[in-house]
DNA sequence: CGTCTTTTGTTTTCCCTCGAAACATAAGGC
DNA sequence: GCCTTATGTTTCGAGGGAAAACAAAAGACG
């Protein structure tokens, strides 16, 4: 299993300042929206000019930081060097999801660098030749990328629950796939050395959402994110960070059950939320064919189609019965519909907020909302990229030589 | 994860090394289950014998740590000083129950110094009476201890939402208590200068299953603690650590929906959890009075009384249907059953752990578990103890000098 | 146009804290 | 009584940040 907490107590030396302190002006530099002088940074940070000046020039000659050209702004005083997130510094996130295949490379700016993205049925797909797709892609990418860009890490989003430390994809149903040891399968197909580390897609896409760039937080810092793909994941975000449970079996929303009563889901149980709510339950109970896109489901639902709009009031409902039961317990009343349930976030927003206000206890004290996810397609890759960056903020001392 | 979170970023400085070891070594000892020498700190913490040594005299000299008699067992080489957290350091633990008020002062070995517990039925109470009651317990308490006790902190539980920050008990619908600035009341009534610290019942005493002792953990790092009163309070615990909110709001386990089709709730949703298993709902159902104890519906089930026997397993499906969910959610499949439901626990665990089976979708790959809190009652009240303790875990340098 | 003011970046000196290693101490083993 | 062993203490040196003076690069202003 995955012990993030389990750093060995060590005691602290003269060194742990340095690299304390070198993460907190790379940290700094990166969670401003505007670029900082050496002189900002001392007054961000409460530490002296002279210790933030010499910081920051290790940072800069080890490019995880930018010395850039300054405004031509008339100010008084000596002019300031702006300094912004090295761009010779990127990470490479990946993505398999039922639907498409991705790749994509953010330098520290949080910028996109190059990407390739793939609709592709992989349902039931074989895993070898699905990765070889990838590395081909992956390869594509790369060879595209500016020769000065360095890679510090990769990661790959998966649908499904995930073993973290072994590389274990334990279980994706909409891939149908289990117990894929997917380090071996990386390993041949994504370029020389770089390690690709394994990451639940919901946990991940949620991050694009809790930081714009890497260390620069997004306008929510608490809040639950569903990733609505054939199943329904979630991941809670509180204070800015994806909590992950100790086993990896967290965020499965789909399967909170919305009715005992109700029709038995292939897991098991009962009246699961993924049989109201789950793509395929939107396009069947609207009539459509469950290739079509959710896109089509909301253009009908506005045009007053009664099928459309009644899978949309089902949809609701069983949100709301389910998203109750997590508001209630995990407090964050801000809800952010990510995947194929943002296209639909608009339609839903109005009767599904109004389940919460009724069900949530709360209500009456902050209101619960959805909100539909921004960002382009295959958010997980662009996850998976930022996780891999954050490490070079939590340990920038490692990238120093 | 380095630090907790809301901290002011602020530049490490030289004594910034010193605090945090002052911690690492103060943290080492109470982790501990057998007393350590100054040398066995240096060994855990990877320090020099002579820093360890350094930063033990300091806390010594403080009172932080007391230097014990040795055993007398025979072993080569100098013969080591045994530490153990200081015992002249306590804190006053206090809880405001329905159907109890209590006050207990834990020292930092964990131990309990002294304490009053009153059995009082306190719905729909006057807070001003019930403060005052409260206070006068609380001063014969601390009459009774040992003069060189020193307090460091003290704390409330209460059965409720709760604005820590700002002191104000929100909501507590068991004693009929809404919107209640408790500071002002707790300041008249509890001695001079101690600050008490506002906190939720269930979170506070989830802590006395994760700590054993102050900074000791107790055999689960992960679990979901029931705090079974009139109503059923929830808290999450990870890693040892409770999670708590960002708006105090959440663990509201008690109001998770079980059946969308069932009765109204007295919080304006359906079918809430509490109408099936809160403390009313078992006895009604058991033909008994509202104010009969947990333990005589356990004897009557356990003599084969067919009402009593039902509300067992009505109580069972629904517990099921409602920690189904949030085990889904959360991914820790341990569950702590405390307050009235740790009475029955011996009887719900077999049909809960069948229909958690049935409805957790990682029962397969780990089986969700019930466990019955044992310790004393009113553990709210050490809760509040053990997290005044904490923040001298936590800031050792600030209780020196 | 030259001087003053203001802000930024750099250099110097000092102090704090830890590591390294030698030293001192208190026991058992023989 | 001497050797061995483990613990605790003292001394010295080095790393890294604070404080403060210094240098630099611009606009402001007479």
């Amino acid at each position: 299993m995955s012990q993030p907490s389990t750093d060995a107590p060590s005691g602290a030396r003269q060194s742990t300042l340095r690299t304390t302190n070198l993460a907190l002006v790379l940290h700094t530099v990166c969670a401003s929206a505007r670029p900082l002088s050496r002189s900002d940074v001392a007054a961000a940070t409460g530490m002296t000019r002279a210790t933030a000046a010499r910081l920051v020039d290790e940072l800069v000659a080890g490019a995880l930081l930018d010395e850039v050209e300054r405004d031509p702004l008339p100010r008084r005083g000596r002019p300031a060097t702006p300094l912004l997130p090295g761009a010779r510094l990127g990470a490479l996130g990946l993505q398999v999801d039922a639907g498409l295949l991705a790749a994509r490379v953010l330098d520290l700016r949080g910028r996109v660098v190059g990407e390739r993205v793939e609709q592709r049925d992989l349902r039931g797909s074989d895993p070898t030749g699905t990765f070889a797709r990838l590395g081909t892609l992956t390869a594509e990418l790369l060879d595209d990328l500016p020769a000065a860009l360095r890679l510090v890490g990769a990661g790959l989003a998966v649908p499904g629950v995930v073993d973290e430390a072994a590389g274990v994809l334990l279980r994706a149903p909409n891939l149908g796939w289990s117990d894929l040891d997917t380090a071996e399968l990386l390993h041949a197909c994504v370029p020389g050395g770089l390690e690709v580390v394994l990451g639940n897609e919901a946990d991940l896409a949620a991050r694009t959402v809790a930081d714009e760039a890497p260390g620069r937080a997004g306008p929510h810092r608490d809040f639950l994110y569903l990733s609505g793909q054939i199943g329904i994941g979630g991941a809670v975000v509180l204070d800015g960070r994806v909590v992950t449970g100790s086993s990896g079996w967290a965020g499965e929303v789909g399967h909170v059950c919305v009715d005992p009563g109700g029709p038995a889901c292939s897991c098991g149980s009962t009246g699961c939320l993924e049989l109201y709510a789950g793509r395929h339950a939107f396009l069947r109970a609207a009539g459509l064919p469950l290739e079509a896109a959710s896109g089509e489901l909301a253009e009908l639902a506005r045009a007053g189609d009664p099928a459309a709009a009644g899978a949309v009031d089902t949809g609701a409902w069983a949100l709301g019965v389910a998203l109750a039961g997590v508001v209630n317990v995990v407090g964050i009343p801000t809800v952010v519909l990510g995947g194929h349930l943002a296209e639909l976030a608009d339609l839903l927003r109005p009767p599904l907020e109004e389940h919460l206000a009724r069900r949530v206890l709360s209500a009456r004290w902050q209101r619960p909302r959805i909100l539909g996810a921004q960002g382009p397609s295959a958010a997980g890759a662009s996850g998976a990229a930022l996780r891999a960056l954050d490490e070079v903020l939590a340990h920038p001392a490692r990238w120093l030589d």
